[in-house]
DNA sequence: CAGAATCCTTTCTGATACTG
DNA sequence: CAGTATCAGAAAGGATTCTG
């Protein structure tokens, strides 16, 4: 067949988007959704429920007070966080999952399953490869 | 990425993640990889089979030539992504999906099913926020 | 063709200080 | 408590030049 070739099974042919031209599919979109560094965490700690802000920050370990905030509203302005401030001294607010939101987590626990499955190949693979290319610095 | 390094001398506060109720520790792990801005785009095309480096470069609209690299580079180090050179002059190198990537492009669909479900609704979520909140700057 | 090496700009983050 | 406002360092990404 060719040269070089390994034991790689064809990968399926299969189109996220149906469309032969693949553009962007839309997975930008949930990837700059999801793919930063703390949005994934905020989301999974509502899934346990609503929280405030002192209470996700408490939560979702190393989390800087800017950046939970940011965070929080890029998710309320999408829609997958709902937040709530109650007209009490001092204010008090609270955070919860739309129900989109709470879609996503599903997407997420996909995520998780996968990645635990797959934990110990890919750290192998990467403990082959830096063995196989000791000067290589990818990180 | 991030800099935390997992599994190596886990603190007593984080969980290992052997819990049902707390699927985030795996999930980082996948994001890191997939999360950026080129990775899963490469992905997707590498699903429509074998594709040389110019054909990737072209494929994916905007990427530069050091970035692919560097995305090609660690999805091959993560053993997602096999590469092969032939022995031809000029060189030629071809990338494919292993077995392992091929299985991460289900999730990358059901990333891609999740966001086109979603578009319209979040579209209109931010539409709103930035009607509501018209001074505020979130992104 | 398929990169490697540099340099430089943009974006992201965290730390800090202050407010209703 | 729940933020806002700044600022500086880190990291990501892009453009360019140069090889085997």
């Amino acid at each position: 067949m060719s040269p070089t070739h390994t034991g790689v099974t064809t990968p399926a042919e299969l189109d996220p988007c149906g469309r032969e031209d693949h553009p962007d599919c839309g997975i930008r979109d949930v990837l700059d959704r999801i793919g930063d560094k703390w949005s994934v965490l905020v989301i999974v700690e509502l899934a346990g429920g609503p929280r405030r802000f002192r209470e996700l920050q408490r939560a979702v370990d190393g989390i800087s007070q800017r950046m939970l905030t940011l965070t929080v509203r890029r998710l309320e302005r999408d829609g997958l966080v709902l937040r709530t401030v109650y007209p009490t001294v001092p204010a008090q607010v609270d955070y919860r999952l739309t129900d989109t939101g709470a879609g996503l987590t599903h997407l997420v626990k996909a995520l998780a399953d996968w990645s635990l499955a797959h934990r110990t190949v890919i750290a192998e693979a990467r403990h082959a490869y830096d063995e196989t290319h000791p000067d290589h610095d990818i990180r």
